[in-house]
DNA sequence: ATCCCCACCTGGCCGC
DNA sequence: TGCGGCCAGGTGGGGA
């Protein structure tokens, strides 16, 4: 489900609501998510929720007691966090409900990829100190880090951009929609690309992906964010899942690159 | 150091 | 209707 504008539509459904309340009580409906739910997250009660933000495709909330501590949640293909009113029932898939005075917070993932674990410390923190840079800070749009990080990497452009320690929170379907926007083909070997295909891939990412957060992300099957609400980008796809090149009319071929399925169209994108 | 591939898990869809 | 096979927004780890 969720890629970065998915993910930042979370974000932006929970902040207002839960920013400066206190968590009354952790109910643990299970263990085994990729990281098991562990006692840590018992250390939330009483807690008050200070900031949350987004970084790369985690949601991280700061919380204070007698010192401030983080709470990461990442949503893997099918998490979601969701607001429920006082003592409803739990549902399949449910994992953790964060109680707090006049609503709860479920986490439910139904395949169990995402985690939502505690630490200390952010920039020790084992996945967060990975990540590479936010594609919407530190001026990503004007391409130079694109081009600059690429010049010795002999790999497809796709794989590399989904490479969570190089640009954090690009995932499977925006890269695929950048690439169609700027007619390049997905095998392109990164290093391959001109400063200029740089610079207008970078814009087109930045483009896509703050055009989907205005739209509320993008909605395919059951991407939701905490107040219930699907988004609508996906009805503004151009290649993801279709048949025919929406521009050409070409077929569209579909191959596979690390395991991952890329669309594109083999007219519009030659390499 | 890099790169590729697989496993992790559940459910939906397609074809027989 | 049922069952097998394949696919899905992600990612860490292990092997080459």
């Amino acid at each position: 489900m969720p890629e970065l504008p998915e993910v930042q539509c979370v974000v932006n459904s929970i902040k207002d609501k839960i920013e400066n309340k206190k968590i009354k009580k952790i109910v643990r409906f299970s263990k085994n998510l990729r990281e098991p739910l562990s006692n840590d997250l018992f250390k939330l009660e009483n807690s008050t929720v200070k900031k949350i933000i987004r970084r790369g495709k985690y949601i991280i909330i700061t919380l204070e007691s007698n010192k401030d501590f983080y709470l990461i949640v990442h949503l893997g293909m099918t998490g979601s966090l969701l607001f429920k009113e006082k003592n409803q029932k739990k549902e399949k898939h449910d994992h953790l409900k964060i109680e707090f005075e006049n609503f709860d917070l479920i986490y439910n993932d139904i395949r169990k990829f995402g985690f939502v674990i505690i630490d200390d410390s952010l920039k020790d923190n084992k996945y967060i100190k990975k990540l590479g840079v936010d594609p919407l800070k530190n001026s990503f749009e004007n391409g130079e880090f694109l081009f600059k990080s690429s010049r010795d990497k002999n790999r497809d452009v796709k794989v590399f951009l989904l490479d969570q320690s190089i640009v954090a929170g690009i995932g499977n379907i925006y890269i695929m929609e950048a690439l169609f926007l700027t007619k390049l083909n997905p095998k392109i070997k990164v290093k391959d690309l001109t400063f200029i295909e740089c610079v207008n891939l970078s814009k087109t990412l930045v483009f896509l992906l703050e055009e989907s957060i205005k739209l509320g992300g993008s909605s395919i099957s059951d991407y939701k964010d905490a107040d219930n609400k699907k988004g609508s980008f996906q009805d503004k796809f151009l290649i993801y899942g279709k048949k025919t090149c929406s521009i050409c009319l070409s077929e569209v071929e579909k191959i596979k690159q690390n395991g991952r399925s890329t669309y594109f169209c083999p007219v519009c994108q030659k390499l």
